[in-house]
DNA sequence: ACCTTATTGATAATATTTTTCATTAAGCTT
DNA sequence: AAGCTTAATGAAAAATATTATCAATAAGGT
């Protein structure tokens, strides 16, 4: 189901701001915080407020449309998110971010854990770090940002 | 080994702010945010400066002390770190956060993960979400800030 | 008890996020 | 296609959160 549709199901409109951000995260293999989003649609002449980058991020976020991810340092930022179960991988070096799909890997795990703390899991966040086949190959560069 | 101890042997002072807010942290059964360390110490007549508690805070981060967890909701907050491999698992209801031991479990995951994307992982983010002993037992109350 | 210097804390400077409210435009209804 | 209704925007201000500066303090060695 197109983000559009999902919007408008739930009765919220298809405003400019929201394609515009929606449509830049779905383009943008990093992911990305409001101001860099402002800055970067702000400059390509697609004037919005940065309070609009907020708002639209908080409800794309809501609708599962877009998906925050932490970076190894602790900052955060906001990448499309595609339907269904997923996970993220990020590249440490260039940032780069894709999805791959959930599955019933930590099924085990969780049983394991309930058991140990008797809590009752109901939710997970897995995100895995890493180096993308693009950096791999750019051998050593010392690129202490991770 | 104490905390103590791997401050002094890394160079760095047993400092009375260092101390106020890891022994806040290592009491406290929640994950505590700076500001949240900040009054409760200033409260309790232990002064101290909230600048002191953000450096605090970022030294004994990066030293594996103190761990940041994030909620579901998007704020994150510090909790005392314990030693070796480890993630955490929150409570949805009363932020209660405890530590359970690393394992293999993720090793197959990752491993098809790798194989799909072509990245190669070294590291990974994994927190669990659920319900603590207690909040079972306390039936249903509907405190909806998961 | 003294010295050296890492660390603190008050203040100021930045940066980030939220609120407010008049104006605009999305999308339904003719 | 024009009009209407109201959700959504944007500018500005307010509120929060974080970082930088630097003189004063105190941790820990001698």
């Amino acid at each position: 189901m197109s983000w559009q549709k999902v919007l408008s199901d739930k009765g919220y409109r298809v405003s400019g701001p929201r394609r515009l951000v929606m449509e830049l995260l779905a383009e943008s293999a990093q992911p990305m915080t409001p101001l860099e989003i402002y800055q970067v649609l702000s400059q390509s002449g697609r004037a919005l407020g940065m309070v609009s980058v907020y708002r639209a991020l908080e409800l794309l976020a809501e609708l599962g449309l877009v998906c925050v991810v932490y970076n190894p340092n602790g900052s955060s930022g906001y990448v499309a998110g595609s339907a269904g179960h997923h996970h993220h991988i990020l590249c440490k070096r260039c940032h780069r971010t894709i999805t791959f799909a959930g599955s019933e890997d930590l099924s085990d795990l969780i049983r394991r854990v309930e058991a140990e703390t008797n809590f009752r899991v109901s939710d997970h966040l897995l995100q895995l770090y890493g180096i993308c086949p693009k950096c791999q190959k750019i051998s050593a560069d010392p690129v202490e940002d991770n």
